[in-house]
Parts: structure tokens; C-alpha cells; sequence
DNA sequence: GTCTATAGCAGGATAGAC
DNA sequence: GTCTATCCTGCTATAGAC
């Protein structure tokens, strides 16, 4: 069971990185956690960035499944479909996922380790934010081709779907840690505004 | 010059802070930078995390300045006058400000350190964002109470504003350190849009 | 009050037995 | 491949001279 071994190591890692931070975990604790000695998480990851590049940036593999999962919930909208039921219920998934405490953990330790791992910090960027950003304007677009929704620039039209539904909530989110994972309530009050929102001026900029 | 070491100590230590973090800033860098001894350091704040409240604290009192500059703007608003050119220098202001390199390390900071020092990123958040938020609903509200203004909530209308402004410039700027300054155009840009969108529908929601 | 020197300890990484 | 034991560096914090 030797394989299964990098998969134990990666999660007490995970879980120990998302609480505490990268500085703040050592090697021994992660050994610890993993029920292994310091000397297998060396020889299997080499050293402590290293295997903080690689869960990070697996972990981030996540967020590229959602975005996918956007976009199919997006071109599943034919033609002559009112968009307002569709985007309601896509804005409260996405504040769902983005609020979930796991997220906003690793969204914590990658903005707070970007001054000493910039590629991974770029890196997440691009898979997870920007890859769904990406995803909604393409999904505008393409509503926009079939006369569903207004749009001049796709691109713009994502960046004002997206923060009118997470804005406020990832900035708090960003700050207080304790359990600030909003009520189903909170989230569908919250999706139904940005969507009025939304939709009251896609038809006109 | 006894008084004069503090400053110079903070002023050393808040560089260090923002440029490398809490944990990979030693007391001995610190020390060095303010050509002090350790000893003077720990004579003066006790202790690291102590050092660091004060900073943060320190740092985030500047953002209640811009918070109060803000409420001026909009209370200068009399009756009978175009809101959009105002909100449209807001918007600029607003944007320019918080991505200041400087102001965008300093929420990698607090926001890195959110698990070491709850309180700390509380506090932060509350005197800082909070505050500007909190001042734009105000002033809102009084643009509504004027005529000048169609606004439901105030609060929310001023959650709105907030991260159409700012929402993917500062989403960026958390990831990418070097040099997302945007320019003037560009700021332009994103305000104008932000003030098109929200007045479009500032009038029906 | 300020410095130099140092205690005391923890962390990352490795050596060597099995 | 895995463990135990260990090296060495660097950190926070303090003691003691001036």
C-alpha cells in the first residue's frame, strides 16, 4: 500500500495547510497527521514547497469542474426559454461554492502566500476565478446569439454577474473565518437581487 | 529622540509586514531595518504579535479617513443636480485607492494571517471596507431623500455600487502582485461602466 | 534606555539501520 | 521504502553590561 500512502500525506497536508497556513504547519505535524514519518513525506515530495504547489494546485482542479458544470447549466437554455429561472438558480450554486469554508480557506492561503509562491498564486487565479469568469461570458455570448439576453460585452457582463452575486459576501468571507457560510435563505435573497439586478440592465448596456 | 524610534520601528516593521508577511518577518530583520537593537523592539511592543496589531490597526485608520472623504462627496450633492458625474468620480477614487499596492498587500496580509489573528481581520474589515460601505449607504440614502436617487435599500444599493466597481480589479489585484496597478484609463473605464450599470437599474430595484 | 551576547527551542532536511 | 535519531540553522525572547 504504497500509493495509498501520497493520498494520506496529501490530505493531513490539505487539512493542515487550510487551517493554519503554510508557515504555521510544519513537516512533523503533517507527519504526524498522516501516520507516517518526515522521512516519507521527503522522499515523496522532496520538500515542504513542493508539496505545497501540488495541493494546491489539485485542490484548485476543483474549481475547473465547476466551471465546466456552469457552462453546461448555461448552453442547456434553448431558445424561447426566460433566462431569469436559470441564472437565479446558477447565481445561488456559484455563492454556494464560492462560500463554501474549504473555498475561502484555500482562497486565504493562496492570497496569503502570493508574495512567496507567485506562480501558484497565478496559477489559481487562472484555474479557478478566471476559468469560471470565462465560462459566463462564453455562456452570455451564446444566450445573446439566441436573442435571450442583451449583451455588448460578454466579458463585462460576467464581471457584473458575478461580483453583483459574490461581492460582498467573499470579501466578509475573506475576513471572518467562524462559520460565516451563509443560510440557504441568505443565499437565495442574495442571487435573486443580483439577477434583478443583472437583468434590469444586460438588456441596455 | 526616544519618541522618534517608535515611528521608526512601526515604519520599518509595516514594510516588512506588507512586502513579506507576518511569519517571514523576523524581529532581527525588523531590528536591522530601524537600525535598532532587538532589545529596543521588544523593550517598546512587548512582543511580535503585539507589533503587528498595532500596525494593522495603525494602517487600517487611514481607510476611515477615505471613508469619511467619501460621505463629504456625496453630502456636497445638493438638490436638483446630476448624480452620475459625482458617482463617476467616486467610482474613480474609489477604485484608484484600493488598488494602491500598498492598500492590496495589506489585505493579503490581514487576510492571510485572518486564522493566527481572528480579531485582528475583524477589526480590520469593520474599519475599513465596513466603513466605506457602510458610508456609501449613507450617502444613498441621502441622494433618495433628495429625489435624486431611486433606491429600495440603501445598504444594498450600496453593496452594488461597491463591487461593480471594484469587483474583478480587486479579485485580480488579490492574486497578482506584480504591478496590477491599473491605469487611468482603465480605471475610467471600469468606473464609468460600473455607474452606467448601476444607475440603469438603481431607479428600478 | 540601549546595546551585545546568549539562552532555549523548533523547524526543515538528512543519515543510517532495517 | 520506511522508520528513528540527529544535524544545523534561525527564530523569539531575555540577561546583563554600560
Amino acid at each position: 500500500m504504497t500509493a495509498g500512502k501520497r493520498e494520506v500525506i496529501v490530505r493531513a497536508a490539505t487539512e493542515l495547510f487550510l487551517r493554519q497556513g503554510y508557515q504555521a504547519t510544519s513537516t512533523e505535524q503533517i507527519a504526524a497527521a498522516a501516520a507516517v514519518s518526515k522521512q516519507t513525506v521527503y522522499s515523496r515530495f522532496g520538500d515542504k514547497e513542493s508539496l505545497f504547489r501540488e495541493i494546491v494546485l489539485g485542490v484548485a482542479a476543483t474549481a475547473e469542474a465547476f466551471a465546466a458544470d456552469l457552462t453546461a447549466s448555461l448552453a442547456d437554455v434553448s431558445e424561447a426559454r426566460d433566462v431569469a429561472p436559470v441564472l437565479r438558480a446558477l447565481a445561488r450554486r456559484y455563492l454556494a461554492a464560492v462560500m463554501d469554508p474549504q473555498v475561502l480557506a484555500l482562497r486565504r492561503l493562496v492570497i496569503g502566500e502570493a508574495a512567496r509562491f507567485p506562480e501558484v498564486a497565478a496559477a489559481y487565479y487562472e484555474r479557478s476565478p478566471a476559468m469560471v469568469l470565462a465560462a459566463l461570458a462564453d455562456g452570455f455570448a451564446r444566450l445573446a446569439g439566441l436573442g435571450l439576453l442583451t449583451v455588448d460585452d460578454p466579458r463585462r457582463a460576467a464581471d457584473d454577474f458575478a461580483f453583483l452575486v459574490l461581492g460582498r459576501s467573499l470579501d466578509h468571507g475573506m475576513f471572518h473565518l467562524p462559520a460565516t457560510t451563509p443560510s440557504d435563505a441568505q443565499i437565495g435573497a442574495t442571487a435573486d437581487h443580483a439577477v434583478d439586478v443583472f437583468l434590469g440592465c444586460a438588456a441596455r448596456m
